[in-house]
DNA sequence: TCTGGGGTCCTAGGACCC
DNA sequence: TCTGGGGTCCTAGGACCC
């Protein structure tokens, strides 16, 4: 048992706010350096090498982990302690919250503690998966295991069909993995009332343009692509995504993205619930190189651009802003 | 226990290139 | 010159997790 999964909630009940879970981060990592983050309440620790240290067995210091959870934020957290990630996790859902749980490596152990769950409860089987996996009778993970891989593969697919037989069987190679750099970013706008009026939504796509380039800008980073996603009133969803001829954080690039994957979809007279933007493929702004062009309005759209930034992060974010997005925010 | 917003990963088909 | 198989990229969509 090498790994704790820890998944906080306050005291006073509600969400977890963003500085307390970055102090709980900080918390975590006086025990071990390898603190996988799991936004916005939960994380991952690898304690190998910290039991030493603390005199203290990885179920002694998710006790004290919890202790000063508790001192510091007046937060309450429930820790699985396990051999793999996912065994920690589900230990960690074996029982009420606000609790250390502790599944030693003993197979037999394992086995018998996985073989009781029903399907839906292995990590990486949802609904879907379940009501699919049920349909040919494997309703526990205990019948999964039984299942020859191969007919597991034909069921879900080769990749998901041998993740999903490993984890029936208490196999999780995946590593704690500190530091993990986000691969997209994104932002949804939600209508008050089904939204038909294009005007409108373009409106919401701006301010989700801007406020995206604007995160993108301060973290340093570019996206390679953009994706629109547009939600219905029925539930159902629309996504189109279109990768940038250049790595960017620019807000008029991202801006005219978003116009044209939506006026594409050609829009009639949907009922749109929501609309979102996700910038994909992030890497270091350092690594981005511009191409320079000649192009005077777009040399000046990057000056206002600079700007507006040095503006927000002196007067905040809500002090500048495109005009158009006033009435949205 | 549920909700929801912000994420991740996978699949599959088509285009393109070697 | 034609054929063809195998990468890789792009795009759309689905599923899952906290």
């Amino acid at each position: 048992m090498t790994v704790l999964y820890a998944h906080f909630h306050p005291v006073s009940g509600g969400a977890l706010a963003e500085e307390t879970y970055d102090g709980l981060l900080a918390l975590l990592t006086e025990v071990t350096p390898v603190v996988q983050a799991l936004p916005p309440d939960a994380a991952l620790l690898d304690v190998r090498g910290a039991t030493r240290y603390f005199g203290h067995d990885p179920a002694g210091l998710a006790t004290l982990l919890r202790v000063r959870a508790l001192a510091r934020y007046e937060t309450d957290c429930t820790v699985g302690v396990a051999a793999n990630p996912m065994l920690a996790r589900m230990a960690a859902h074996d029982g009420p919250p606000g609790a250390v749980r502790t599944l030693p490596d003993d197979p037999e152990r394992v086995a018998a503690f996985l073989a009781r769950k029903p399907a839906a409860a292995l990590y990486g089987v949802g609904p879907a998966t379940a009501r699919t996996l049920c349909s040919y009778g494997l309703d526990s993970v205990g019948r999964i295991a039984a299942a020859p891989p191969a007919v597991l593969q034909r069921i879900l697919g080769a990749a998901q069909g041998r993740r999903i037989w490993e984890r029936a069987h208490g196999i999780d190679p995946t590593p704690v993995t500190p530091d993990a750099r986000a691969r997209s970013m994104g932002a949804e706008h939600r209508f008050t009332t089904d939204e038909l009026d294009a005007a409108y939504r373009r409106r919401a796509l701006l301010a989700l343009a801007d406020g995206l380039g604007a995160r993108l800008r301060e973290s340093g980073q570019v996206a390679r692509g953009l994706t629109l996603t547009v939600r219905y009133a029925d539930g159902s969803a629309t996504t189109r995504s279109r990768t940038f001829t250049e790595p960017t954080a620019h807000t008029p690039v991202l801006t005219a993205t978003a116009y044209a994957l939506h006026n594409a979809l050609g829009l009639q007279r949907a009922r749109v619930r929501a609309v979102a933007l996700r910038a994909e493929g992030l890497g270091g702004a350092e690594l981005a190189v511009h191409q320079l062009t000649f192009d005077e309005a777009d040399d000046k759209a990057r000056r206002v651009e600079a700007a507006v930034d040095r503006a927000r992060a002196r007067f905040g974010n809500g002090a500048v802003g495109p005009a158009a997005t006033l009435d949205v925010a």
